[in-house]
DNA sequence: GCTCTGAATGAATAGTCATTCAGTTGTTGC
DNA sequence: GCAACAACTGAATGACTATTCATTCAGAGC
């Protein structure tokens, strides 16, 4: 379990010590839950004493926090560059490549999957989780508001309304992974991914193709 | 806050008290959080004293497990009642009437659902949480999938996959109510209704009609 | 080799909270 | 009215855990 336990002993720069009490409590939420989660077994996890995350972080809040804070900002910088990126060669190609990152190994990782939710289960009633996983920001939403209206244009769909598939896109997505983690025997992630793209060749038909009928 | 602390100390039979405990419990989930109910929070609430929690629930793990429950079976009782019921004149009828039924009022009880989500977040730690939150179990997925075949097969469409479209739904029902409790100003309940109703016109434009566009 | 610095340790502290139970109060049957 | 009973109370208990801080110790500079 502890790992490079050998090492310990050894003084490491602020960074090094942070990053790997943070990966330390990724894995212990998602083991333990949030609800689960003590300074001592994030220290052991991290093969470390007991007192070193409060030297590091100052208090059990702040390394929830920052730890939170690290998972939605990997997603968010994943999908900027997607969003932003305006060397794509047609609608089509970017909104494969949003639907390939949405459920790509990484995003799809797990533990920080567990992470996010754990927060979000919290959310309502702690504003500053709630601001931190608000990752659907006006931001995002608009520019996949945007990407979803460029598609209707050339399509000359005049009748669905752009706002209203993203705010469901997203919605999706979230779902699919919650769904997937709590039971990947039902949901697999496979089928997750296919059952996105199945709602984006409903809407998008001259653009994304159906999936292999029956593909698991 | 401490309701009915009139009659307080009348003796009760045991079925009132329980659901008088597990409802003091939904509020509290909601107002603190999972991580953050006390049995004193609880209690309080209740308008009782410290011991009664323990009294009637053997534990608060016990309470906390009867809390979730009644929360799902209320769901899930209201859509057995959509989904085998044989009365309906149309397929598009009964579509509606699912949609209406996940976006109605009773359904979108804030409080009932964090705790849903509360609970949901802790789920992938907690086997037994993740037993009684997988409502979208193989009856109702199964059920699900048979409408949406159906409906395809009224369209003659043979492209399109049911069961991952009844995956996608029940998942989209899942991440709009989801996103829609963690910030109602940026996904208002009518949205999200409107967001689903999108959702089931793209993939059944025969049966379902277009949200106006534009509605909020 | 010697000293100094500050990262790291972990036992001790202080606080929180679920659970218990001896006692209290209302209710029921006679 | 009066037991006998059951529901209820809340102070006390014990378990757990975040945080502190006196002490230890690796490595840098001389």
């Amino acid at each position: 379990m502890t790992k490079t336990a050998s090492k310990s002993r050894r003084a490491q720069p602020r960074e090094v010590r942070r990053e790997q009490l943070i990966q330390a409590t990724i894995k212990c939420i998602a083991r333990h839950g949030l609800s689960g989660v003590t300074m001592g077994l994030v220290t052991r996890e991290a093969g470390l004493s007991m007192g070193i995350a409060n030297l590091h972080f100052e208090s059990k809040e702040k390394l929830l926090l920052e730890t939170l804070t690290l998972v939605t900002a990997e997603y968010a910088a994943g999908q900027a560059e997607i969003l932003s990126n305006e060397d794509y060669p047609s609608t089509a190609a970017r909104l494969e490549a949003m639907l390939e990152f949405d459920f790509s190994q990484t995003v799809g990782d797990k533990n920080k999957l567990a992470v996010w939710f754990a927060f979000l289960g919290e959310a309502k009633s702690r504003p500053t989780y709630q601001r931190i996983c608000s990752r659907q920001d006006s931001v995002a939403e608009e520019k996949i508001t945007a990407l979803f209206q460029l598609a209707l244009d050339e399509a000359g769909d005049k009748t669905a309304d752009a706002g209203l598939l993203a705010a469901g896109y997203i919605a999706l997505v979230d779902g699919l992974w919650l769904d997937s983690l709590v039971d990947p025997r039902r949901l697999p992630w496979k089928k997750a991914r296919s059952a996105a793209r199945q709602f984006l060749a409903s809407a998008f038909p001259q653009h994304i193709r159906l999936p292999r009928k029956g593909a698991q």
